[in-house]
DNA sequence: ATGAAAGCGCTAACAT
DNA sequence: ATGTTAGCGCTTTCAT
């Protein structure tokens, strides 16, 4: 493997200089510059990370503990957070936990820590109790209300409060009474929030509240609850708190001979990339995933780059209700 | 942060026999090995991993190449790989690729480079073609056949095609005259395998080869072929290429008035948490995720730490095709 | 605008 | 069974 200094000596300049170009510092004229790419790319030569992480006490890359779930939401969420670390210029190192395990999240940092990260993103949709390990880099925890012990603590979520509120609104706005609600698992703090904003809206309008049903987040489960809904006289509306859900929902609606949306109206949550293709196309909520992913990143990476620096404000995605075929005004 | 050097004064041992302890090397004696770990404990220290990669040449790390989705199969793949690899004392580096964009992988596998893994794994369901860069550290291509330049090229994958040979032999077995396939997207070369399988399977027993039905993964395409399966004359027996369909395409079949299993069988394939639950509770080939990460990355592992013994055999786990109720004899 | 020298905190090779 | 001595390949600091 070729090192800096032989990159040096073919470019006939000093190992310091090619370490400016490589890291884009100033004060190499262009000439240089570009004698010493060249050698570079005639070596096949790549910087060791090693070496530069043990001379200036950085890696360049950023920690993820995430849940190990193959589910949408959490999954989508991974993926955004990469996507978003490495347009910031930072490497992705990921460790998983797995649903119930006490020290999981701690030990998760820990082993996080060992390998010397900048920066952590703890991306657990579970609540799992506070964190007991100190942690010396910034974290970004995202959706669940932090308590980690860290020089810098940041948060970053969806506004899955007022996504839910929108949601529901919107059934209220088209005439109907009430809402009905088919939940996720309550120990999903973005299941409770939904159930929150749902019951906030109704609160609002001032509407009955009608029991809730609790899913798995599994189309399956939302035809159980439709199944369920479709006995239960009166319901002309019902929010389910992901799309597999409410498709399954409007499954069970249909089967049970109701008609979406003439009789009964369906709003969903997440807006999968086949919920236009369902029948009746989904109303649903986009959760904007990637932007989260995005505006928590830029929080770490900043308050990695520019520690003394006050964080810049969250901007807060607008609420994006997706109004298709599945919610109409309720039955004469 | 204190540096091993501070352990060795605390333990009152020189710096590389706490280097010896904590590498787990032989030749300490119980008592030495007893006072470093307690005075690394009191000063809360780490091994910078950086430090030990620049001197040691190994990073104990893997880079992942995967297609940046949250579908169900190559996400749960990811989720083992990661697991595989901490149990072997690796960390992993994580890079996602975008479906259609020719320079991803070669790309990502690059970025990996630059960060100094000992070994990669490329995940990639959809062929992207060959990966034009060298690559100076093992390989393991999990599901596609490799086409990368590396010093040691592993592979490792479920065996789809016994897998969804035994399949529908289960249902030729029930006595269908036919069985009936929908199909995943055909750039997927899982859903190739699956398809060839069906296919030997059919060959095998001389049983006519139905016209192919084509979806995309989701419930809701199962959903749409099974409306034209209950439209075709003669169908008794449906496999179809991941369980989302198949559940779908229960609903169609169901909707259209055919009762599952007594008019028509069906058989889905990955055995979904939710496959049990379902109704009828759907027969299904388990995809051996976890399994295949655990081989493919011990094979990995291998040809990092012993570079020059032969790689040891793949064991080649059993097809687990589980029985439940969505499968049944023909009509009489 | 460029270079020289001094580490970063470990492991490797070689003592003892 | 333990210690000593050299680097690993960069970035940092300070000269020029």
């Amino acid at each position: 493997m070729p090192r800096s200094v032989d990159v040096a000596r073919l470019a006939g300049v000093s190992q310091k200089t090619v370490s400016r170009v490589l890291n884009d510092e100033p004060y190499v004229s262009a000439d240089v510059r570009r004698r010493v790419l060249e050698a570079a790319k005639t070596l096949g030569y790549r910087l060791n990370s090693a070496a530069r992480a043990l001379a200036s006490g950085r890696t360049r890359s950023i920690g993820v503990v995430a849940l190990g779930t193959a589910l949408h939401g959490p999954a989508s969420l991974l993926i955004g957070i990469e996507r978003a670390a490495r347009d910031l210029g930072y490497a992705l190192r990921v460790v998983t936990t797995v649903e119930g395990d006490p020290s999981g999240v701690a030990g998760a940092v820990s082993s996080l820590l060992d390998q010397g990260v900048d920066g952590i993103v703890i991306s657990e949709p579970i609540d799992e109790g506070p964190v007991p390990i100190e942690i010396g880099v910034p974290v970004l925890v995202l959706g669940a209300p932090p308590s980690v012990a860290a020089p810098r603590v940041l948060r970053a979520s969806v506004r899955a409060h007022d996504m839910a509120r929108a949601a529901t609104d919107h059934l209220l706005d088209l005439g109907h009474k009430t809402v009905h609600h088919v939940a996720g698992p309550r120990n999903w703090h973005g299941a409770r929030d939904r159930l929150d904003g749902w019951s906030a809206a109704l609160a609002g309008r001032k509407a009955p509240q009608p029991p809730v049903l609790e899913g798995d987040w599994s189309a399956d489960s939302g035809y159980a609850a439709g199944r369920e809904l479709a006995k239960t006289p009166g319901v002309t509306a019902v929010f389910a708190a992901n799309d597999d859900m409410a498709i399954g929902l409007i499954r069970a609606l249909v089967d049970s001979g109701r008609r979406v949306p003439e009789d009964v109206s369906v709003v969903g949550f997440d807006d999968i990339p086949i919920a236009p293709y369902v029948t009746p196309p989904l109303t649903s909520v986009r959760q904007p995933f990637d932007a989260v992913a995005r505006d928590g990143l830029s929080l770490l990476v900043h308050a990695i780059e520019k520690p003394d620096q006050a964080p810049p404000a969250a901007a807060g995605h607008p609420v994006d209700l997706v109004v298709r075929g599945s919610t109409a005004p309720p039955p004469a």
